[in-house]
DNA sequence: CTGTTAGCGCTTTCAA
DNA sequence: TTGAAAGCGCTAACAG
């Protein structure tokens, strides 16, 4: 089903047709109703590959991000996904596992591709080489989460917000607060939530710990269990993320301490099944959806304008603390003496 | 940056180019690794669109689920991606948010953007009329989680999975088991479940409960809540899917319930997160990312042989019971006396 | 083993 | 307001 044979059953010429489609104020009331009918009744659907070839337009936005079994990003792409057809885009997703050579791979099968700009979630801006052709390449992007000043970035102020965390716990009378975080090594979120971490301790006039690293999810039970049961154990966890936070509290419970009486546990990210749990989960919110959204109408600015985005058109979506269920003043017992 | 350029630099024709790409063994070795080089420091990526334009094959499959909020689909659809990128395909996802319009939309959209086939989770097969279409339009499709005679689907036994947890509980020593579940107009998934809780109550001797239906997520509390409080609550609660346990494990919390002391709950899909609760969620597990990946090979298959997949090429895949710990025997004093 | 060439389906000047 | 025709970048006969 091609143009052209829409155009010879209605007995205009393919130019006819496609201005139907594309220019409709250019073709007399009349053709256009009767061409539209045609292409109705054959079914016809424009071919968007020739589009693009002929364009040099896909109307596609390329996607890459780390994984989709952390609900962060599944919200996220969600958001992608709505506000891209909403603009008339579709998308490419390709995910990374937090790892460098498919960011690489993801990035050039996305160029090869003709998408007309990409999003992105990637580890470290500062290394990525990923970026760096891209950005060459002159095509318009944008990262997610990601925090840089040479590339435009969609985010929220981790730092301070996990800052403001660990001021609100030590309000509440908390003195030893620990970080929980997965590698360091594997996302700038992961170091820029510690060093809002350890500016909070340092305002609180606390002595910040030394961030308790989980390596791979299923290691949580054995390296938190092991920091809970130590003599001078925290009594509360600031975690990096949502599902470090649940299964920090999964930890506490084999640990034999109930939150938030025994210890108080925070998270990161506002993912929405933090309110279904039992205790909700206390955490830092960020409208994961929000940041595909706006990702996207970047995008599509710069796209629209025929320019790339610059470092400085980014943004910095707002976040706030929700006080969940696990988050309480420390166990009495634990609260030291005033010097 | 074409296959022009590259055949000029290299001092060959443009069909060189294109078989050291294409066919590298037709091409002599010398020749090939001259053009690999000139290609390489040019950066030449072959344009995808004008390779699909000219082979009528995008290499990209078109995913359509009802949202990437409930981490079932988001599991699902990294399933996808992951043997998508293994096969060499890449794919275009949409989202329906459960409504019949946004599905033909989806359909239409990836139709017109020449994908090679086509993963879905439907509402319905039996009235979907994207899923009409579709099937007129002779490209390659399966359904995930679905299940229908007519149509290729890759799912597991829903209904047998769920009789066989009515079995279970009634063997715990469960009289009183209630079935909760979203809208069951709102997909087959739940109808099948539902039906599944009727054959197993009626297996074992019990008598099947009006479903406790939640028509939208924040509805559960009130619901459920108003179930639980009745006189004669029930002791187990049978949910269609994990959320929807999460939700209810919730809502027995907030009407004084404990679970799995007063309460029992199981969940279906096994979702990742459900093991890092606690209690760890009691629920059916099915591989969601498997569900995925064998959607995509069934697709290869069908792309790679030319001709769509029979209703009989589906797939049905294993399911199990995980026993996690938001299940176990009834409260001795809801147990009704031995008659 | 390599080159020439005809389109794939569409948009877009340019003319009429 | 409409049509004719060029060409986007690529692959695949076909010829050599």
């Amino acid at each position: 089903m091609s143009i052209l044979e829409v155009a010879r059953e209605a007995g205009v010429s393919v130019a006819t047709v496609s201005r139907v489609f594309n220019l409709p104020d250019k073709v007399a009331p009349a053709t256009r109703e009767h061409v539209e009918n045609i292409a109705r009744t054959l079914g016809y659907l424009p071919n968007a590959s020739a589009r693009t070839l002929r364009t040099q337009r896909s109307r596609v936005l390329g996607v890459v991000l780390p994984t989709l079994t952390n609900p962060v990003f599944a919200e996220c792409l969600e958001g992608i996904a709505q506000a891209a057809v909403a603009g008339g885009y579709a998308i490419s997703p390709f995910t990374t596992d937090y790892r460098l050579d498919q960011e690489d791979r993801a990035v050039n099968l996305l160029l090869a591709g003709n998408v007309d700009g990409m999003i992105l979630v990637v580890s470290n801006p500062a290394t990525s080489t990923a970026l760096q052709r891209l950005a060459e390449a002159g095509l318009p992007y944008v990262l997610a989460y990601n925090h840089h000043p040479d590339h435009p970035c969609v985010s929220v102020n981790s730092e301070l917000a996990v800052t403001d965390v660990v001021t609100h716990l030590a309000t509440l009378g908390h003195r030893r607060i620990a970080m929980v975080s997965g590698l360091l090594s594997a996302s700038d979120r992961a170091q820029q939530r510690c060093r809002g971490y350890a500016r909070g301790m340092e305002q609180a006039g606390l002595r910040a710990q030394p961030v308790l690293q989980v390596p791979f999810v299923a290691a949580a039970p054995e390296v938190l269990g092991e920091a809970l049961n130590s003599q001078v154990r925290p009594t509360a966890l600031v975690c990096s993320n949502d599902l470090l936070a649940i299964r920090s509290i999964r930890a506490a419970h084999l640990a034999g301490l109930a939150v938030p009486r025994d210890l108080s546990v925070v998270g990161f990210d506002g993912i929405a099944l933090g309110q279904d749990l039992t205790p909700q989960l206390s955490t830092v919110v960020q409208s994961n959806a929000d940041i595909g959204r706006h990702s996207v109408e970047l995008l599509a600015q710069a796209v629209a304008s025929g320019s790339p985005l610059g470092p400085d058109m980014g943004l910095t979506l707002a976040h706030q603390f929700r006080t969940g269920e696990s988050c309480a003043p420390p166990p009495l017992s634990l609260v030291p003496p005033p010097t």
